[in-house]
DNA sequence: CCTTTTTATCTTGATATCGAGATAAACACA
DNA sequence: TGTGTTTATCTCGATATCAAGATAAAAAGG
């Protein structure tokens, strides 16, 4: 499915006034990252977790001690809506993953912190995901792999760029 | 926000034992996925259409006359699900934008097809869509484009060679 | 033919997300 | 201090999706 090379062979036949060139780029880019995240969700099921509560946990633990952030700025880091995080928030506290604690200098304010319970099973699963994007990388070559990452990091720039004139 | 040298920093921080360069190489991707799938939101909603009724108006078009495919032909070339795939045709369909039509061979399957309306509205789509994936790809150089895409050609296939085996 | 299996689509219930707005605390400043 | 504005979080209704199962037609195999 999304076979970019037939996709293009069919607007050829139909519209050929169109260039697909960027579209094959764009569509490669989408479909790898569809492929890559279906692949990472499966790691993350082995240990309870999808993709959006992983993401949640592993912000958490990688901010450090004491694992601890306002739900304000796990909407900073993450791409969600105020309502999909108080949800999220919700799922997890209810799994006892995450705890909401007061924030003693701003009454309108909690702090979202990882239980010991989170901490463990996010510690685990961290390990597990790395090892699994590993594997997922690893029909590059190293040198294709560095030279990848530099473009991808070239387009982000080039994006962010864009977006900002 | 995903800013995968922070990421990368932090994780360091905190878990210097793990290797993040598949992490940062993978996040890129699936940032920029993220990030191209808004912008041409923007333009699938000018049109009246989302990501979804897109995709399906199109790849109808670029099958060419008399642009119809049964439901699940559609569902072997997008990645969703029946009951998705039902709920999507509904919604065109309920816009005038494609109609259900018998399937004389087979009376368990019908045929989506584009209706005039749906026609009109996806060709004035696709010729906007195409315009901004070219400005959104325009920020690289030719060759920046001509490199990444011949490997992102490379992961895919590597990957579907893991998937295989 | 008749029965069983497969195929194609739709239905249903659960869930995650979004957008808009509600609520309450903190801040700015006259 | 008092008032208006901003900030932080949550609530609510609508929607898109999925997974599992229902339904009906077609195909396969005696």
């Amino acid at each position: 499915m999304y076979d970019m090379d037939k996709i293009k062979a069919q607007w050829a036949a139909q519209r050929p006034d169109l260039d697909t060139e960027p579209m094959a780029l764009i569509g490669r880019i989408i479909r790898l990252s569809a492929q890559l995240m279906e692949e990472m969700g499966r790691t993350f099921a082995r240990h309870g977790l999808n993709s959006a509560s992983f993401d949640m946990l592993a912000t958490l633990l990688r901010t450090g001690p004491p694992h601890a952030l306002s739900p304000n700025q796990l909407l900073e880091t993450m791409m969600v809506t105020s309502g999909t995080m108080t949800n999220r928030i919700d799922q997890l506290e209810k799994d006892d993953l995450v705890a909401r604690v007061r924030n003693p200098n701003d009454k309108r304010s909690v702090l979202v912190q990882l239980t010991v319970k989170g901490h463990r099973i996010i510690d685990a699963a961290v390990t597990d995901h790395v090892e699994t994007q590993k594997v997922l990388v690893g029909g590059m070559t190293e040198a294709e792999r560095a030279a990848l990452n530099g473009l991808l990091q070239t387009y982000l720039t080039a994006l962010e760029v864009d977006k900002t004139a």
